[in-house]
DNA sequence: TCGGCGCAAACTGTTGACAGGTGACAGTCG
DNA sequence: CGACTGTCACCTGTCAACAGTTTGCGCCGA
């Protein structure tokens, strides 16, 4: 018998339903499949994976929790929308996060863990000779997330990646331009030297420069000081502070939606 | 008519239920109701709140993400237990997020700001010399969270209270002891002074070193390497790979559980 | 022609019910 | 007497249906 070895249906048995529709929809929501501020039904998607509401509802209430949708009651979830002042803001965080883990690194690191970042940095530089900002991007995010393997917790890790989702909210794009990749791989290189010299205080404001820079490079690549994509904000009915704006141009594709998971007969079909 | 104003059954209209039960669990979380460890039934959970097995799901999926419980198919949900190290970590963090709240508010904070944190110290010196513990815990907690609402944006906000959380859930007493008192406003004076001297680094440092001295202390307080109310240790939900050994120690209330809330009648009975 | 009003559809919130899985107890065999 | 296996109750996971509310659309009147 053919056995696919990794996941075939080991999965639905360790991991419930919600938690997968929950991680599709992230998926969904990183990749740009679902555009931020856009709302999300939750007959549509259960229809769209094939699954009750059910689950859709506990995997939107998680993301809920973890700040990547907003609902609002009666009236459904959005894709949470990241301001420019909350991205300033998770860039700082991030910042604490990653010197903390440097300045541990600096004291617990062992050779291999160093070896192992050093390669990342040749990929990296190795990326920005051939000017290849894709491979430099995912090398990048291999190396931030070995820094944190190394040197920070598991609540540091988690904290970490949910800040990243969340500043992926905030713009898709890879913001790598060329001129700014051997600047930040500078600053890898420092974090490195840092660390291999066993000194926790200048790891750690390596660490906090290099996330500093990040976002500089960030602000000046053209953030726009407003995200917003309209002229009026007026109508809202935001649960705390935030005003997620949406005109018309915000649901184009509302009617679509209404036909794919609306009627009674095509959401029992399974 | 009698208007009890802030939240006769407006609350109803404008939260879901969801949210509501989410709110309660984690109060009984933090209170103590729901011990660390602990089992929650789903059904137990629902009559007793009043509500359907749904809500409870969903709030508790929330839960789950927040990082309060922990989940295991087809098994339940538990209070998640955090352990020493992750204690100590999540001090790690604190620390971090309040010196970047210190720093900024050296860069940013109103003379009103900082009477209102000097009126919070002098609160707090009043009841060490009073040697009233609670209210020294009090003052002490509001003093961080003006801390952070003066100079943190609303992530690092959400993210100290529930760093906060978590920490509750290591250990649920209040760890102020007399002579810690003393030591511990004093670094609150150091903070507001490099604060008003508007001296950013100077503020951070202070800050973190508070945190840190509240890790020491909470360190010497007597807390144990192991929290452990048993002899053993390796009592630990775990969501992925690991066996999460149960003996008979784990569930002593399990059969006061079912007896709650199993029988299909009773979980009928609202 | 424009503004207000009312109806209707759709979507969310909530509930009840069903099915599968897990853990424990008891009976039996070596 | 111990270990193993079969059975059973409970509990979670999932689904389908019901109720309330909001929103959009059409109609009527000024």
């Amino acid at each position: 018998m053919p056995e696919s070895g990794p996941s075939p249906l080991d999965i639905v048995r360790t991991r419930s339903l919600s938690s997968l529709v929950a991680q599709e929809i992230e998926r969904m929501i990183l990749a740009g499949t679902l555009a931020a501020g856009e709302r999300l039904n939750e007959a549509a998607l259960a229809t769209s994976l094939g699954v009750s509401r059910g689950p859709v509802r506990e995997a939107v209430r998680g993301l809920e929790r973890s700040g990547l949708v907003v609902a609002v009651r009666n009236q459904g979830s959005y894709v949470r929308q990241v301001s420019a002042e909350e991205a300033l803001e998770i860039y700082d965080i991030r910042a604490a996060i990653t010197g903390l883990a440097c300045a541990r690194l600096a004291e617990v690191g062992t050779a291999a863990q160093l070896a192992d970042l050093r390669a990342l940095v040749k990929r990296m530089e190795a990326a920005w000779r051939a000017d290849e900002a894709a491979a430099y991007y995912a090398a990048n995010l291999d190396f931030h997330a070995a820094l944190l393997e190394f040197g920070g917790g598991p609540r540091a890790r988690r904290l970490y990646a949910e800040l990243g989702n969340e500043l992926h909210l905030y713009r898709r794009r890879a913001l790598v331009q060329p001129e700014n990749m051997r600047e930040s791989n500078a600053e890898h290189a420092a974090i490195l030297r840092a660390i291999a010299a066993r000194d926790p205080a200048t790891a750690r404001a390596a660490g906090e420069a290099h996330i500093a820079g990040g976002k500089r490079r960030f602000q000046s690549t053209g953030a726009p000081p407003v995200p917003a994509t309209s002229t009026k904000t007026p109508r809202q009915a935001a649960p705390k502070g935030e005003n997620h704006d949406r005109d018309h141009k915000d649901r184009p594709s509302r009617p679509a939606d209404r036909r794919l998971g609306a009627r009674r007969g095509a959401a029992r079909a399974r």
